[in-house]
DNA sequence: GTCCAGGAAC
DNA sequence: GTTCCTGGAC
């Protein structure tokens, strides 16, 4: 590290300890971080804001303080209380990891990169985020916000996708030897608060003077934005079966779009074969609704379509499939696809 | 309404 | 390279 790149990494880690966002996985003062939080708040923060992981996170802590604790609970139990946060791939290899971390490693999260590898769920990212933030041991820590911040600090003209590895190796040069849990939260907190996306406020940047893309009136355009590719989009169907005041819902499959969340039965849209549904093609239904959603890889237009059940059909459940009490949807796992149908439906009903 | 940001697994 | 979701900015 030269005297100019650790010159920044002062004056970072001298602004962070002024501004560090007051989050619950942090704690402050002389306290060691709790690995285990770091984990949780990690796995949580992929692909997801912090806004939104915050009250997630929050419960999360309070239900399973410990791994020992995580550990004994049902995936299912780890599956509700994550319904609404998206990825659930994440909350089944957390499940899994708490196992692992319980019987290999006598519930201590491991603290190197290359055991935290192991443990599914944990990729590259994840592992050196849970290295510097965890255990104060030095990583090179690129995630979105750090992305964006070194292509601007270091003017960086390409497109992130195509620039990993520049990224990598700047973001190595500046990171230092001590306080680098700090450090790497000073660029993440900087790049939420200060560096952000658009309207970057440079006037409050402790680093405004050795930003290449700033002193070349460039930091509204570095990163380069690279051509969006389009989404394609898909047509499904969703059906309010209703017998009184019980409405037909179902486990999903355990793999794929939405694995093993609870649903309304739906058609036609996740280029999934699941036998159980087949029943649906004969039932009397008419059309009362749709909404749209927008998942990664396509848009979706649902049609929502509203069954009377009569008690003489006499229908035989396929496994996973129950009737709901309609004023007691809580405690079910939807994903926010299905909240969203269900809401529209209760609203439609209202006069 | 549409766009965009945010990592891991396969 | 493709599949996994959501909330907030625009």
């Amino acid at each position: 590290m030269s005297k100019n790149q650790k010159i920044i990494s002062d004056k970072l880690l001298k602004w962070y300890d002024q501004n560090a966002r007051l989050l619950p996985w942090r704690l402050f003062g002389r306290a060691k971080p709790d690995p285990y939080k770091i984990w949780i708040s990690e796995i949580m923060l992929q692909q997801t804001t912090v806004q939104a992981v915050i009250p997630y996170f929050k419960l999360f802590i309070q239900k399973w303080p410990t791994v020992d604790q995580l550990c004994k609970s049902d995936l299912s139990e780890v599956l509700h209380l994550w319904s609404g946060l998206g990825y659930y791939s994440r909350a089944r290899n957390l499940h899994l990891s708490s196992s692992i971390i319980n019987s290999k490693y006598n519930n201590f999260l491991p603290s190197t990169e290359s055991e935290l590898l192991k443990l599914p769920g944990i990729g590259s990212y994840t592992a050196a985020a849970i290295m510097a933030i965890a255990f104060n041991k030095r990583a090179v820590v690129v995630d979105g916000n750090i992305k964006r911040v070194v292509s601007r600090l270091f003017f960086l003209e390409k497109p992130i996708k195509e620039n990993y590895r520049e990224i990598w190796d700047y973001t190595n040069c500046i990171t230092p030897n001590i306080r680098v849990g700090d450090f790497v939260q000073s660029l993440m907190d900087l790049g939420s608060e200060v560096c952000t996306p658009s309207k970057p406020r440079c006037y409050q940047c402790p680093v405004i003077n050795d930003c290449k893309a700033k002193n070349n009136k460039k930091e509204n355009f570095i990163p380069l934005k690279q051509r969006k590719l389009e989404k394609n989009s898909r047509n499904g169907s969703s059906f309010f079966i209703r017998k009184g005041q019980k409405v037909l819902i179902y486990k999903r499959l355990d793999h794929g779009l939405l694995a093993s969340l609870d649903a309304l039965p739906s058609i036609g849209w996740d280029n999934q074969v699941d036998h159980r549904l087949e029943f649906i093609k004969k039932l009397e239904k008419k059309k009362i609704s749709s909404i749209k959603h927008e998942f990664t890889h396509f848009t979706l237009k649902m049609d929502i379509y509203l069954v009377e059940y009569l008690e003489n059909e006499n229908l035989k459940l396929p496994k996973d499939f129950i009737w709901a009490d309609i004023n007691n949807l809580k405690k079910f796992s939807f994903p926010t696809l299905m909240q969203k149908i269900l809401k529209k439906i209760i609203n439609d009903q209202k006069p």
